[in-house]
DNA sequence: ACAATATACGTGTAAATTAGTCGTATTTAA
DNA sequence: TTAAATACGACTAATTTACACGTATATTGT
């Protein structure tokens, strides 16, 4: 519970790079591979879906890059977390309305229905500004 | 991010199995185990885990079982977690002093610990009775 | 004392998840 | 039309998580 993944730390520290630079300025994903010491497919992979996702604005061919689209302040932990990874379900089984086959008698879907939603609502009261703003 | 992992699951399952007897009943992990439909080894085990941490109490030999040493609401979940895992750490590094070798130049380790501490409280700040009380 | 019941725990293995790579397609500027 | 840049499907490797086996230890009832 509670680790970050991969995902997560390369794609806080390349929003740190990103924003870093002058407004306007474009930062490609070869720039922030070098920087980050991570290899380009992978770095390219963590920036391709935040430009997927609204959060980056990509920019094609020769001189292109990414540059931020949206301000960090608007966009929270649960958001980027979604962004990343699909979903911020704590299990599995809550995405789904079946009952799950290995433990028919689970005792906790209520409690961890409830616990899903508080840890939601504060992931989303954390916003990118506030953790990236040293 | 924001999974939990089965120990976690199987914890708060059992949890919830043990409170819901009479006081000063006792529980044995064979009866946990068939009720959650977790096998007896791996359920055991997280039994363990939580009476070495002080969470349970233990007895042994004929009609022993466990029982609850604490109340609930003097548990949080982020002492659960630490009971299960042994720390709540975000990443690796945050446990080291060393500077990571892969990441050099990590832009991140202040925000990241920042971040760190302020989950930590958030988990802090919720209990299992909270939690389990549907 | 002894047998049965129950917890405790080290070690090894399997399954699942996560991370990373390869190859190729697409877009754009000069 | 070539070089620079993003986009993405499919595969492989590495790591983590979950589970199982075997055995030791403690306690109780007879």
């Amino acid at each position: 519970m509670n680790k970050m993944n991969k995902k997560m730390e390369y794609a806080l520290m390349a929003l740190r790079l990103i924003t870093q630079r002058p407004e306007g300025d474009l930062t490609t994903a070869k720039e922030v591979s070098d920087k980050m010491h991570v290899s380009f497919e992978t770095t390219a992979r963590v920036l391709q879906a935040l430009s997927a996702r609204g959060l980056l604005k990509a920019e094609y061919g020769v001189g292109g890059g990414y540059t931020l689209a949206r301000s960090l302040a608007s966009v929270s932990l649960h958001d980027l977390s979604e962004m990343l990874e699909g979903n911020t379900l704590l299990t599995k089984c809550l995405g789904t309305d079946e009952i799950c086959e290995t433990h028919p008698t689970c005792n906790i879907t209520i409690p961890i229905t409830k616990l899903n939603k508080k840890i939601q609502e504060f992931y989303k009261s954390v916003s990118l500004e506030e953790v990236l703003h040293v």
